[in-house]
DNA sequence: CTATTTGCAAAGTATTTGCGCCGAA
DNA sequence: TTCGGCGCAAATACTTTGCAAATAG
């Protein structure tokens, strides 16, 4: 069967080696934020071959061609996660490193109007919340907000 | 003259040394989002006996008093900048890696009630457009936005 | 005086690259 | 068959650290 994001690379004219191939289908798979040496890993469990060195070219790759997007997320490496159609932000908790996504449609649309105003064109855009939990008080309403991931996080920086 | 930075390190009970002060006074008076290496180029003309690694020290541990910001913008390095009341975003024009400053008021409170709505406590955003500048049609319309810095930018990442 | 800080050089991380062999188209 | 991709190891980029000498409070 085929991973989305190798439809992708199919359509972005990318040869299809076995270890893109691999990779791709770990990033399709995996949920979170991975960074270089998580893809390596799990990579390395489909085809122990895989090098590190071909991870990072194949990032870098994916990352030229709009599939994949570089986040820092507070760590200290590059993490990625796919590109999707629309934006969406990220909630860092500062004690545990534990990343949140969120949507906020009129956000987007607000920085592509702040863009635009200076003169640009916004081609993408990086929001990043770091925050601490809230102890006490009201139980947090989060009846809204459509898809929400939180992960176990790496380092709490 | 005491720059507006030693006066926060003594107020955050830091000791003075020379090349703090120094550092300090590097920072207070550059604008823009140096890395670094050029805060280490900068300190050296007024004391050519600061080394790398203090400089390295020096900024974890404004960062860590909450006198400094790291930004990345882009670059592969970390940048600095002085921390304000009121928080402001970049814009990085992708091709030059030129960044604009932008005041957005109703986007900080946007998001500590994002955030808030998760049970978090805002900490502190950052927020990056990357864009690519118009070259067609209508002139662009800043009459809004207050403050506004271009700076020369690096590497073009 | 004493606990911190500094410079230096060495060690650590994170990422990229040169090169000869290998495999997809 | 051909050109790009791959693994490996070495190189590079950025940041941190151990240690002995220097110094702020």
């Amino acid at each position: 069967m085929e991973s989305r994001i190798e439809r992708l690379c199919v359509e972005n004219g990318l040869k299809m080696t076995g270890p893109r191939r691999a990779i791709a289908r770990i990033l399709s798979e995996v949920d979170g934020h991975p960074d270089v040496d998580e893809l390596h890993r799990l990579a390395h469990t489909l085809d122990p071959r895989i090098s590190l060195a071909t991870v990072y070219r194949t990032v870098r790759l994916f990352e030229q061609h709009g599939i994949l997007e570089r986040r820092s997320l507070g760590s200290r490496r590059a993490r990625y996660e796919m590109s999707g159609e629309h934006d969406h932000f990220h909630l860092i908790d500062q004690e545990s490193g534990k990343v949140i996504e969120f949507d906020e449609p009129e956000t987007e649309t607000l920085m592509r109007r702040v863009a635009a105003r200076h003169g640009f064109d916004l081609i993408s855009l990086k929001i990043e919340l770091f925050g601490r939990k809230l102890r006490s008080e009201s139980p947090p309403d989060r009846s809204d907000d459509a898809r929400q991931t939180v992960e176990p996080a790496g380092e709490p920086r």
